[in-house]
DNA sequence: AATCAATTAGTTAGGCTTTACCTACATATA
DNA sequence: TATATGTAGGTAAAGCCTAACTAATTGATT
């Protein structure tokens, strides 16, 4: 039992540690290396809306929007968000991601991916099969 | 292939979730919803020392003494460390990790070991060993 | 239909608090 | 005297705010 444990601890925090050097190459590539866990999570919520207004991501955020616009020059700055004029309404913009703003959001998604990847690549088509269905009962 | 890989990251992605959860679970329970992830970074290099001395302290984190000093007293009153007197030279204090102190640098080997303790709980003997035995190729 | 006031979206200016640093100087112990 | 740590006072950046501004739209009124 005990013994089991340490073997699974010591191959998962294997699996681990490869997804997490995949996932900081990902951010590395990005080239900011001061980006703040505030401004990640301000970005995913972004991500989430695809795109949004000045307005709706102060009221989603709870922050004033003089906030919104020294937040969004900044992103705009590190190039991880373009603003674009609405079509119907002049005053309105709307924030979207740009392709490194997608990649700094969903780099654990990508870090996933490539160990998925990196799984493909050492296992057999039968190995992943018989992994598959025995991690499916862990809830 | 495709669809295998479809398969492994819907698998893995339940899983990292799982074990996030057992992180934010034990973050939380520490009562510091404001910890920064530099003091994280701090209170680490604490824990891979053991004790460490102020001066040591700034020395293997370039910052000057005055620096450690005020940090260090944020960390005492947070309850993550204390201050031990030296018995050989009086002017040395060692500073240790509370209990506090260490679950909160150790919190992802201790979520890491909460999911194999869930998987151990879900699975047979045999499907452990077959995992194990797989996963160890993952390189 | 033309116009002008009110409303709305976003910006600018200026200010506050906290984090995370610093230098210069003070105190206690060796 | 030299060394370990502490205190005082200061700086820059992050992340927030309010008040006042500009530009575009809406809508009531002539």
């Amino acid at each position: 039992m005990t013994g089991n444990n340490e073997h699974l601890f010591l191959i998962f925090e294997n699996l681990f540690k490869i997804k997490s050097e995949c996932s900081s190459e990902i951010l590395c590539g990005c080239g900011l290396p001061d980006i703040t866990l505030k401004q990640i999570g301000y970005l995913k919520i972004i991500d989430r809306y695809g795109e949004i207004t000045f307005s709706k991501l102060a009221e989603v955020t709870s922050n004033s929007k003089p906030t919104i616009s020294e937040m969004i020059n900044k992103f705009i700055q590190m190039e991880c968000v373009y603003k674009k004029r609405s079509l119907q309404d002049g005053r309105v913009f709307h924030i979207c991601l740009t392709e490194k703003g997608q990649t700094i959001c969903r780099c654990e998604q990508k870090a996933l991916f490539r160990l998925t990847e990196k799984m493909n690549y050492s296992l057999t088509e039968d190995e992943i099969k018989t992994l598959v269905r025995i991690l499916k009962k862990v809830k």
